[in-house]
This record gives structure tokens, C-alpha cells and sequence, in this order.
DNA sequence: CTAAAGGTACGATGTTTTTCGTACGATACA
DNA sequence: TGTATCGTACGAAAAACATCGTACCTTTAG
């Protein structure tokens, strides 16, 4: 099958892997037991499980590790910044045909969306006269 | 495993899923032969695929279908709207912690967000003053 | 009437993603 | 110094997703 990449960029990560992602990206560069322990913290998961999903990641690119020591040290390739600017533009082109103002419309029509966070998202707009 | 969905709400329509929903979103309610034509301008998909596709987003409730006739018609239970805010709602969830403010930064300093985009939220967020 | 065209049903198969068991090496410490 | 503990490697099973072939029923045109 076509393997799945866009123009410059790594391979879009699943689901599962998201969730390793966001654990590396809340506490930085750690052990798979440590992510582990975290991912428990909201669903059982197996540790070696946990293991195979970070080792596939590291296949695939999108982390690395240092292996200098036994418990080896898992890092993210690319900042957080970018990989999620990634998901956020293939979010947009999926759903809003690329228009991000249609995608705004829907977050300021969410009742989810606080008035604080509008408020908050107008000042950024002033701020970027 | 358990099933996956949001409190009230729907099971997540998968990536292929998506693709057949878009179709009857932007056309309204269609036939498998419909539908299954709009995909193959894009990428080649067998008949009985998208047939059984459809079936399958019936049987999990994200369809419903007219059977009074040979030709079904299939229809989506929800507005385009409200799935398109579950999935958005999501998105933010996972990705952002929730916080829509923080999406839409990412989204204005986005070089793929046109300044015309960038001008209409603008405008958008006036016109709720 | 009948054959071709076009429809649905559905099992089987292929692929990708996820999870886990087992093997085995290193470390720690009683 | 041996045994329990904690680590990695890795194959394979399980689950989720996607695709397709085949059977079989309806409609339609000749």
C-alpha cells in the first residue's frame, strides 16, 4: 500500500502513538516505564506494550532515543509546535476544506468554548494588528 | 475492548468513514452508486466497498437509509454540523487540553492561513460583539 | 420472455494498528 | 553468588479497518 506521508514530514501518528506523544510532550525526554505509569493513570495498558508502541515510533522516525544507558531515554524528533501543526492542517483540509474561519465559526458557536477563551482569542487578534 | 464513544454521542466515524459522510454532506441523501462515483473521481474504489462501507455506518447508527425503493438512500442521522463539532470538540480536547484559544494561535500563525482567512475571523469576531 | 444491467447481502481476505507473552540480558542486594 | 527485579527484543495473536468477490434478486430493453 502507499505509505502515508506528506510532502516533507513524517508519518502521521495513530492514535495510540498520539498518546505517547503527549505524555513526552508534557514531561519531556522519558523512560518507557515512566510513560507508562502515566498512560496507566487513565487506562490499563501492558508495560511491554507500551514498549512496542515507542519502539515503533522509533522506527518510524518519529522519536528517538538515547540507549547510552540500560533504561533508554525517549525523545520526539520534532517539537510539539510542529507535529501539531501538522494534525491541525490535515484537520483543516479534512473537515473545513482548508477554510479556517469555518472551523472558527464552529469553536466560538460551541458552548464548550467558554466566553473567557473568545475573550482570550479576541485579544490575540488585537494584539496582532 | 470497550466501545468507543463520547457520553452522549456517536461512535467516531473512521478515516474511510468520513470520506462517504463528506459526500452526503455536500450532495445531501444519495445512493451507494452516487456516492461510490463522487469517491472515484478521487481515488479508485470498488463498488461493493463503498456499498459495504455504508451498510456498516448504517448498522452503527451514523446512517440511516430509505429502503422503499431498490435504489436505497442513505442519510446522515446527524447535521453535518453536529458531528463536525464532536469531532472538532475532540480535537481540541486531545490535542490542545481543551483550550480553543490555543488552537486558533496556532491556526493564525499558521503560513497556510491566508491573510484573507486571517481578515474574515476578524470580521467574524466583530460582527458577535 | 429473456438477457443484460444494476441493485443488495455478506463472507472472506488483506492491511494496519494494538496488545501481549515469552525469552533473555543487566542490575541490585541479601 | 544466586535470585529477584527491572530492563529490552521480538514474534505472534487480537482487534480494528478496509477491500473485494460472489451469490442472488429486480428492473429494463429488446
Amino acid at each position: 500500500m502507499k505509505s502515508n506521508q506528506t510532502e516533507n514530514n513524517l508519518p502521521e501518528p495513530t492514535k495510540a502513538e498520539l498518546e505517547i506523544l503527549q505524555v513526552l510532550w508534557e514531561f519531556g525526554p522519558s523512560t518507557v516505564r515512566f510513560v507508562n505509569d502515566k498512560l496507566n493513570e487513565q487506562r490499563e495498558v501492558n508495560y511491554t506494550s507500551t514498549l512496542k508502541q515507542m519502539q515503533i515510533l522509533t522506527e518510524k522516525g518519529i522519536l528517538k532515543r538515547d540507549e547510552s544507558q540500560m533504561k533508554h531515554i525517549y525523545i520526539p524528533v520534532e517539537a510539539e509546535e510542529k507535529t501539531k501543526v501538522q494534525l491541525l492542517d490535515r484537520f483543516v483540509n479534512t473537515l473545513y476544506r482548508g477554510s479556517a474561519s469555518q472551523l472558527m465559526m464552529q469553536l466560538l458557536g460551541n458552548e464548550k468554548t467558554s466566553k473567557q477563551e473568545i475573550e482570550e482569542i479576541k485579544r490575540l487578534l488585537d494584539s496582532m494588528e
